[in-house]
RNA sequence: CGGAGAGUAGUAUACCGGCAGUACACCUGCUUUGGGAGCAGGUAGACCGGGUUCGAUUCCCGGCUCUCCGACCA
């Protein structure tokens, strides 16, 4: 893509209406732009970054044998008012032109249980997995920290069905699995963590919480093994139940979180299957939840250095940046950009005219793509260009055709 | 929702009870071209409502918005 097409531009001082790291990068690198509180556009090059994180999510929910459909935002009072839950306070609710009361969805439990009363009622009808990738709402009391917490914003939500506790039992592991695959692919060390189970369950429900101080909660983990705890659960913990280490504690982003529902859905609402014996059995549930948005404030807030983003190559929004620094580089750059596009390579090539060398080089780091190629008169003087990687410092002088092994 | 702070141009800021200034960005021209370059010219601004006052961006009151701390957070 070429830089000029953007839209968004970059800006030298960060706006002073939020100091979070993340939203100041994100705002300054021009990815991002605040409505209201809590509340953002995602521009082009954030909205990038968002697809490609959404697309690791998306092959590791399907590794697992998750479908993706989409379910609607807005919703029927009814369907709320069957679990008591129209009186959450951080539903948004409205009234259409007709007096009708609807709410703003802000998770999906009730929709899809509802849906899935039509679906399945054979024991040959499970198990099922099903996700989706939507803007829930919550009018939460404050927005804060950037993408981090905000009112509307992405989340991924898979809701499993089971014949029993088993076969529940089973899939949970494998999506505490696929949610390890995740963090890991997008650069991010998660610790699974046991948190509570809620209303729903006595077992621990598990929250993966990425240690920063920009997150809301706190975790005590051990450095030795990978036991970690919340700490609204975990009073008075203060070495390793599995390894006798002494735990540390830190402020962490709760990043993702599974939790097994049981049949407190399917009971009320009377999701049931008959079995081979043609006996009435519930419907065992689980839920699973990932913020891809918050997903992306968390990257930030982790790999970033004084000049800019450090994006993992896996996320960022493009992965070559080309930089030339004259007429005759912008030529040759051009050659690359091309080549470089045909070979299916994202590319962004700094096409504004007339900038600096120090304009397009600060630019080039605050939007943190991880390899910067530089096509000067300097560098063509050797017919070579030169390659330096975002979280290194040293560039080096290589031909095209190296660099097109290198990256392809 | 409790407590605190802040609202001046696209962004960051200054001053002031009497013509609102600067930097960056943006536009024009010239110069410059390996780390936000220079010169000249230009566009663009006081959150809303009320009060005090000859006069309010400035002082007072109310509202709205934003941020921070706390509470909340399937």
């Amino acid at each position: 893509m070429l830089q000029s097409r953007l839209f968004s531009h970059t800006q030298k001082e960060a706006p002073k209406d939020d100091p979070s790291v993340n939203a100041r990068l994100l705002v300054r690198g021009g990815f991002v732009d605040k409505l209201m509180a809590g509340v953002w556009s995602y521009m082009p090059l954030g909205w990038r970054v968002l697809t490609r994180i959404n697309h690791v999510i998306r092959e590791e929910m399907e590794a697992i044998g998750g479908v993706e459909l989409h379910m609607p935002a807005l919703h029927p009072r009814e369907i709320w008012d069957a679990t008591d839950r129209w009186k959450v306070e951080e539903m948004y609710k409205l009234k259409d032109r007709s007096g009708r009361d609807i709410g703003l969805g802000w998770t999906h439990e009730e929709i899809i249980t509802h849906i899935a009363l039509s679906h399945i009622s054979s024991y040959r009808d499970l198990p099922q997995y099903v996700f989706q990738i939507q803007d829930k709402f919550r009018d939460e009391p404050r927005a804060k920290s950037g993408v981090i917490r905000g009112r509307e914003f992405s989340m991924k939500d898979l809701y499993s069905f089971h014949r029993n506790q088993e076969d529940l039992d089973v899939f949970y592991e494998k999506a505490k699995h696929a949610y390890r695959r995740i963090f890991e692919r997008v650069g991010l060390t998660a610790y699974c963590v046991e948190a509570s189970g809620g209303a729903f369950t006595k077992e621990f429900s598990h929250e993966f919480q990425v240690l920063s101080d920009a997150g809301e909660d706190v975790i005590v983990y051990c450095s030795s093994c990978d036991f970690a705890r919340n700490q609204e659960v975990a009073t008075d913990l203060k070495e390793c139940p599995h390894c006798h280490t002494t735990l540390q504690t830190s402020k962490s982003i709760e990043v993702g979180n599974i939790f097994k529902l049981g049949t407190k859905f399917s009971d009320i609402l009377g999701l049931a299957y008959q079995d081979e014996a043609g006996e009435k059995c519930s419907v065992v549930m689980g839920s699973y939840g990932i913020g891809p948005g918050r997903l992306m404030g968390t990257i930030v807030e982790v790999h970033n250095d004084s000049r800019g983003i450090v994006w993992p190559v896996e996320v960022a929004p493009f992965k070559v940046h080309i930089i030339p620094l004259s007429e005759k580089g912008e030529d040759r750059a051009r050659l690359l950009y091309q080549e470089l596009e045909k070979k299916g390579v994202a590319v962004l090539l700094d096409d504004r005219k007339e900038r600096t060398a120090g304009e397009r080089f600060s630019d080039a780091d605050l939007i943190g793509i991880p390899w910067r190629v530089v096509v000067s008169d300097k560098t063509l003087a050797e017919e070579k260009i030169e390659v330096k990687k975002r979280n290194e410092t040293d560039a080096t002088l290589m031909d095209a055709a190296s660099f097109l092994k290198l990256v392809c």
